[in-house]
DNA sequence: AAAACATGCAACCGCGAACTG
DNA sequence: ACAGTTCGCGGTTGCATGTTT
């Protein structure tokens, strides 16, 4: 027995909406509340399918939605979100009010993408385009990374660091230290190590999820990154054997809210 | 001015998860 | 426990609009 059809689809409009369709579901929603797609239409003399309805609703007419550009803040916070959840628009969509996850995928599909891919970072993977070959051996890999700052010869310039990687050089700024001297726009984390590490005088360095994506504050620090250190509460280096728990502390935010799940919660 | 092409976004579709009886 | 139903998500499509040739 197949799967019965969400609606009558011999009795349904599709395509877009006109403003009288658009006037009835909004009052029937106002007077009766949102749910029970399926019969919605009927009691509200639209001829449409439950499901086109819902995502009408959603993704147009619902009040709280905000409307116009994205800003900076809602460009880098859906880049960090989309690096720790992939395309998981509608969990991203609730950490943005306002945005639906129709409206954030598209803007990531038609702008967030390109932006990327200009800077050579796969917005699949969030890593350099080039790391793919990452296996190489070291010359070759080092040589790949002069390469890199010689092709790289548009938009910010960039250098080869000692200590810090790629650095851009409009970036580079003599009252800035360590991570602070990174590229911001254009990290991309070249090194021979495995990812996710630093080598720090020698011994090395792991970042927690909070400073790798940039919400490092010190109470959610755990991994005693130069950012962070300045709040009371960051605690000492953590040695090799802390990785499995650095890795895995606080996990998508889950402690630190910086992904707040509660509206998720059952009610 | 018009055709061709590119872009952005609203809407659709199919699938899987969750719910219900 | 199971089958049927409903909902929500993510991928994709198609159309309107803008830009280039």
């Amino acid at each position: 027995m197949g799967r019965s059809p969400c609606c009558e689809k011999d009795h349904t409009n599709k395509g877009a909406w006109t403003k009288e369709e658009d006037d009835k579901l909004i009052s029937y929603i106002k007077s009766h509340g949102e749910g029970c797609w399926r019969s919605l239409p009927r009691s509200a003399g639209l001829l449409r399918c439950g499901k086109s309805c819902r995502l009408r609703w959603i993704n147009y007419l619902r009040p709280d939605l905000k409307r116009g550009n994205f800003t900076v803040e809602e460009d880098d916070l859906i880049i960090k979100l989309h690096s720790l959840l992939g395309n998981k628009w509608s969990l991203i969509a609730t950490r943005l009010p306002g945005r639906t996850d129709n409206e954030i995928k598209n803007y990531w599909n038609t702008h967030v993408k390109r932006k990327l891919l200009r800077r050579g970072i796969d917005p699949i993977t969030h890593r350099p385009i080039n790391e793919t070959k990452a296996c190489k051996d070291f010359s070759e890999a080092r040589e790949e990374e002069d390469s890199l700052v010689k092709i790289l010869s548009f938009g910010p310039k960039v250098e080869k660091d000692q200590e810090n990687g790629l650095v851009c050089k409009k970036e580079i700024d003599e009252d800035l230290v360590g991570e602070e001297r990174r590229c911001l726009d254009l990290n991309l984390e070249l090194r021979i190590s495995p990812p996710w590490q630093d080598q720090v005088h020698g011994r090395e360095k792991f970042h927690c999820n909070a400073c790798r994506f940039g919400f490092g504050n010190g109470k959610e620090c755990r991994c005693g990154d130069v950012k962070c250190q300045t709040d009371e509460s960051s605690s000492s280096s953590y040695s090799s054997s802390d990785i499995t728990s650095s890795i895995g502390y606080d996990f998508l935010g889950l402690n630190s809210r910086v992904l707040d799940f509660s509206p998720l919660e059952m009610q």
